[in-house]
DNA sequence: TCATTGAACCGCCACA
DNA sequence: ACTGTGGCGGTTCAAT
């Protein structure tokens, strides 16, 4: 599964492969994302923590107002370990049979595949999609769902992470999209960097819906104009204490069946999973950054019952809190 | 592991 | 008529 190589200092490293998609008519910025974000992650020890490839059905493909010449073929997908789909300008014309053979080999083979923007299309038109949950631009999704009844389309959220296969919404959200898998690669602290290096936040508040245009064409308007992002910041700030739904209505001064729906609509979840995830990702920092025993993070973090947040850990992260120490803290 | 129990969530409907 | 809100009640979920 993994590529074994030996680093200079003779200890063997793994290497995470990265390929990148690039089909005729690919959008830049959807290309670029994954390439300047993997392509510059570094390990703690400041080695490079992907391989990545740039691989195109030809040697030359059209991007719009420039073309790519990509040093891999279609062949560079096997032996990765990701494979990222960006998004192309008709991702309603039909995908080159080999492409659909290769990323559909990949899948079959394991290999994470992950698409930005519309290029969920070309997942959904492989199948991979199929009675998964998935996303893509916001003003393609209605035609995505129409297209492939058998994928669950949420045009609410900046990502879907399906485990094995992961899709995103529009341009920018492909960058929240590969952090992401930063993260669970390497680790917030490793993340973290990478976001800064891109001015980033390593995570946006809200969901996509606050980036949909309103009928007018102007910026999003919805829910009655007003946002939750005081009430998202203000939770952010309160970790530690035990919050009830009656909680952060309260503070959003709003009934709970409100402060439900607008949830729903600005984050594409629901108030308490989304602070569950919020504690969770403040217990990776603590883990990786700190010695405090495993017991104390749950309760910094809010969580104060220990069964509770070793399981609830898993549910977000798929490891456990010692096991997630000992993969990011090690090398620290 | 399982039962208990209270909270969270959401469909529905009335109201502004 | 249309949109957002809030209360009610049933169902699901999760903590203990």
């Amino acid at each position: 599964m993994y590529q074994w190589d030996l680093a200079t200092d003779g200890y063997c490293r793994r290497v995470h492969v990265v390929a990148v998609l690039a089909c005729d008519g690919v959008i830049g910025f959807d290309l670029a994302t994954p390439v300047e974000v993997f392509g510059r992650v570094q390990l703690s020890d400041g080695q490079p923590a992907y391989e990545l490839r740039v691989c195109a059905p030809r040697r030359v493909v059209e991007a719009g107002p420039y073309a790519v010449r990509a040093p891999w073929g279609l062949s560079g997908l096997r032996g990765a370990h990701t494979v990222i789909v960006p998004g192309v300008a008709d991702p309603l014309a039909p995908v080159a049979p080999q492409v659909l053979q290769a990323v559909r080999a990949a899948a079959a083979r394991g290999t994470r595949v992950a698409s930005i923007c519309v290029g969920a299309f070309a997942l959904a038109a492989a199948g991979l999609l199929d009675g998964r949950r998935a996303t893509t631009h916001w003003a393609a999704a209605a035609e995505l769902a129409r297209r492939y009844p058998d994928v669950e389309v949420d045009p609410n959220v900046l990502y879907v992470d399906e485990g094995a296969v992961l899709t995103s919404a529009g341009a920018a959200a492909g960058l929240d999209l590969c952090l992401h898998l930063v993260r669970r690669d390497h680790g917030a602290a490793v993340a973290a960097q990478a976001a800064r290096v891109s001015v980033m936040p390593l995570e946006r508040l809200g969901g996509q819906a606050q980036f949909i245009a309103g009928p007018a064409g102007t910026a999003a308007p919805t829910g009655a104009g007003s946002s939750l992002q005081p009430l998202l910041e203000w939770v952010a700030c309160h970790l530690d204490e035990e919050l009830t739904l009656a909680d952060l209505a309260a503070v959003a001064n709003l009934s709970t069946r409100t402060l439900i729906r607008r949830f729903r609509a600005h984050t594409g979840t629901t108030p308490l999973i989304w602070v569950t995830r919020q504690r969770i990702h403040a217990a990776q920092e603590l883990l990786e950054t700190t010695d405090t025993p495993v017991e104390q993070i749950g309760a910094l973090v809010g969580i104060p019952a220990a069964t509770t947040f070793r399981q609830r850990f898993r549910t977000v992260t798929g490891v456990t809190p010692s096991g997630y120490r000992a993969t990011f803290r090690a090398r620290a």
